[in-house]
Parts: structure tokens; C-alpha cells; sequence
DNA sequence: CTATTTATCTAGCAGTGCTAGAGTTCTTGA
DNA sequence: TCAAGAACTCTAGCACTGCTAGATAAATAG
């Protein structure tokens, strides 16, 4: 089975012998399919084996091109996870975006919180990328990629019309939910009482959120 | 400075000749005393360069001597991590019952709240010895570590005035008060929000941590 | 003083991320 | 059409990692 996967990607494009203007277009949408040919076998490494698993022979094996290619695509290492994190940020997004739709106040703000441990707990490895690993990825600051931008919006939706400072109440609520996934995760937390801990948190959106301008 | 701290550690024991009944519990005493140096050593580099500078060759060469000697105390380098950790959670507890001590009810809460924040985030390689990097300690289970539950417990005993459900707010509690350090720490929350957040988390446990029995 | 156990070290394995330089293939211009 | 140049890819290797088998030195016991 060794270049199945290149055979099939170059039959679906123009001959190898091709000339003139499409040429070029043709290279860069290779270059592109490789790139998430990269990206793809690291995200299915990582998910089946754990990250310690991906290593940069592992992946050039499985794209079935020398270590050196994959530098051309990435920085190092960890930009590979980084843009594996990118994927589950939009991922994320989605889900979350998602759960709050068909309903709305505090069933919205329940459904988006267990979406999110839901999320969470079965991707580990994305998950992982996302907020454990080394990257250089960044909220909250300019600079900052829209798709990391995106999945706060999505949780900011269903938390505003329980407060006035949105952006506090946001930032407390995705810690809260972060948090309750890390504890989970690590087994420092009882799995059984999840949705009671999870209740706990809509529950303090519902009640204390309003006038954040917190007083204490 | 190759040998000094040997020398000085061999000056205040009995001398090497020394037979009879105490040489065993010196050895014991010794070997003792070198676990010791290679914990502090791991995490004196982890807080200075990170944990990613702590080798298993530069404990050794820290320690002056070889680095078989380091896998006679320990497993392996998790192992190191490890005992980090448990001191960090010795030490975590400390802090939280110095910030409990002195008050009561709802300053108790935010004091202890201000005192996790500033724990995780001024000794971040501690932080992750505790949270972050693998090692199989565990919370919530049989054959928890004392020095894991012992935290627990100080965090419970500020939250329990507010609650009935003691265990279910004590997690949450922790799990915000963790999702807080660490996306403050990977730069994904606004800084200077801080308190705002801490705020939040605090009149949430106040207003609804009452009736714990979440309905919804 | 010798034999045996205990403690320690040297040297090495198999793996890592990453890269310089060689080699090949493709594109271009005459 | 064919050589010159550019673009691309590979081989081989560096410096490092965690970890360990086997040799060696030191301490203990008989």
C-alpha cells in the first residue's frame, strides 16, 4: 500500500507533463493537499496514540515524503500542532454554535456548556492542542487568529443576555468550563457529579450574572 | 564550585569509617538527602528555564553524580515531576489556609480565591508539575495521596458556609478557579480582568451556592 | 584478609527535533 | 530542442533525549 494515496491524488489532477498557465496553479494545490495530508495524519496520530506519538519521522512515513518536506511547510513541530489546534478552534465553534441553537436562555447557556465537556472529553488530543500544549496561539489580544476569536463570540452569544459585562462574564465562563473539563480529564474530579457541577455553573450565570458590576 | 555542597552535606554526618549500629541509618539519612537535592534541583531549573530543561543528565551533573543513581530513587523522570508536584500541593494548601485564616464567610472565599491565583501564577512551573505535566497522582479516588486531598479539603472548608452540596461546589469552585489560572496563564483571557473574574466566581458560590440541589 | 554484597560509573542503545549539502527534477529562455 | 537556472527533495548527520546492561569500585561481613 505505499503510494496508494499519492496515485490517487495525482490522478484527480492535471498530467504531470502539463504546460503553461495551470502549471503553477496545480503545484500550489498540491503543496496545499500535502499540507493537510500533514496536518490530518498528526491529528489521527495524536488522537489514536497520544501526541508523544507524532513525531516529525512518524508523519513524513505517512505522507510518504523525507523529514525535510515537512519543514518546508512548518516552522517546527509544534506549528504543526498549532494548526491542528486551529482545526478543533473551529471545530469547537461549530459545535458550540450548534448546541445554542433551537433554544435559548438558560437552556442555551446548559446545552453549550455540555457540548463543551462533551467536546472536550471525547478529543482529547485536539483538546490538547487547543490548551494544553506549547503554542504560540493567542486570545484576547491584537493579533489574534479569528478562529480563536470566533469560539468566544459563540460562548459570549449565550451568556449576554444574563449580564452586562459580557466580556467578564464570557472569560469566567469558559474558565469554568475549561476547568471542569482539565479536572475531569486528569481524574481529579468525581466523574459522576459532572452534571452537577455543570448545573452549578449555569446556575451562577443565571442568578449572579446580571450587574457583574460585581461588589466585594 | 565542583564538590562543595557534598563536602559540606558528608561534614555534618558521622564520618565514613564509622561502623557499627548508626552507619545504616546514615545511609538512609544520605540517601535521604540526595532525593531531596534531586527534587529541589528539578524544580529550581523548571522555574527557571522550564521544564523542558530539566534532563535527567543535568540533575545528574547538579547532583555530581551519574545518572543510573537518579533511576535508584526514581522510576522515571515522571516520577521527578511527581514529587514536585506533591510538594507544590503541600505548599498550595499552605498558602490557601493562610489566606482562609483571619476571616470569614465571604472574604474568606475571595481571599482564598486571590491566593490560587496567585500561587498558580508566580510559580507557573509548579503550576504545571501539579496540573499540567503527566504523572499519575489523582484526586477523587482510592489511594488519593493525602498531600492531593489535603488541598481539597482547604478549598471545602471555605466553601461549605455557602452550600449544602459541599463536594459538587468545592469542584466547581477548583475548576473555575484553575480554568482562570491557566487561560490567564497561556495569555487567552484579558489581564486586567483579573479581578473582575475573581469576582465573579466569588458572588457566584455567595448568591448561588445556597440549595446546592441545582433544578434545571 | 578474603568473599560477598552494595553502590556507582562508563558506555551505549534507540529514539528525538532539526538542518547542511548533495542530488534530482522541472521550468525557462534562446 | 536543448542547455542553464531555479525549484524541489533526499541522504546523512548533529546534538540532544530517556533509559539501561555490564564493568568497576567501595563497603560490609565472615
Amino acid at each position: 500500500m505505499s503510494s496508494i494515496g499519492m496515485i490517487l491524488i495525482y490522478l484527480g489532477l492535471p498530467g504531470a507533463g502539463d504546460r503553461g498557465l495551470g502549471a503553477a496553479e496545480r503545484k500550489g494545490r498540491d503543496r496545499a493537499a500535502r499540507e493537510h495530508r500533514i496536518v490530518a495524519a498528526a491529528r489521527a496520530i495524536a488522537e489514536r496514540e497520544g501526541w508523544d506519538a507524532v513525531t516529525v519521522r512518524r508523519l513524513a512515513d505517512e505522507i510518504e515524503y523525507s523529514q525535510p518536506v515537512l519543514y518546508s511547510h512548518f516552522k517546527n513541530r509544534d506549528a504543526i500542532v498549532a494548526a491542528v489546534a486551529v482545526e478543533g478552534f473551529n471545530e469547537l465553534t461549530a459545535a458550540l454554535r450548534e448546541a445554542a441553537s433551537g433554544s435559548t436562555g438558560r437552556n442555551a447557556l446548559k446545552n453549550v456548556a455540555l457540548a463543551y465537556l462533551a467536546f472536550a472529553l471525547d478529543r482529547p488530543a485536539l483538546y490538547d492542542a487547543m490548551f494544553v500544549l506549547p503554542t504560540d496561539l493567542r486570545f484576547a489580544e491584537a493579533g489574534t487568529r479569528p478562529e480563536l476569536r470566533a469560539g468566544f463570540e459563540a460562548l459570549a452569544a449565550v451568556v449576554a443576555p444574563f449580564c452586562v459585562e459580557v466580556a467578564d462574564v464570557t472569560e469566567t465562563f469558559w474558565a469554568a468550563l475549561h476547568g471542569l473539563a482539565a479536572l475531569e480529564r486528569s481524574g481529579r474530579v468525581r466523574p459522576g457529579a459532572r452534571n452537577e457541577r455543570i448545573a452549578l455553573v449555569v446556575r451562577a450565570i443565571v442568578v449572579s450574572g446580571n450587574n457583574s458590576r460585581a461588589r466585594g
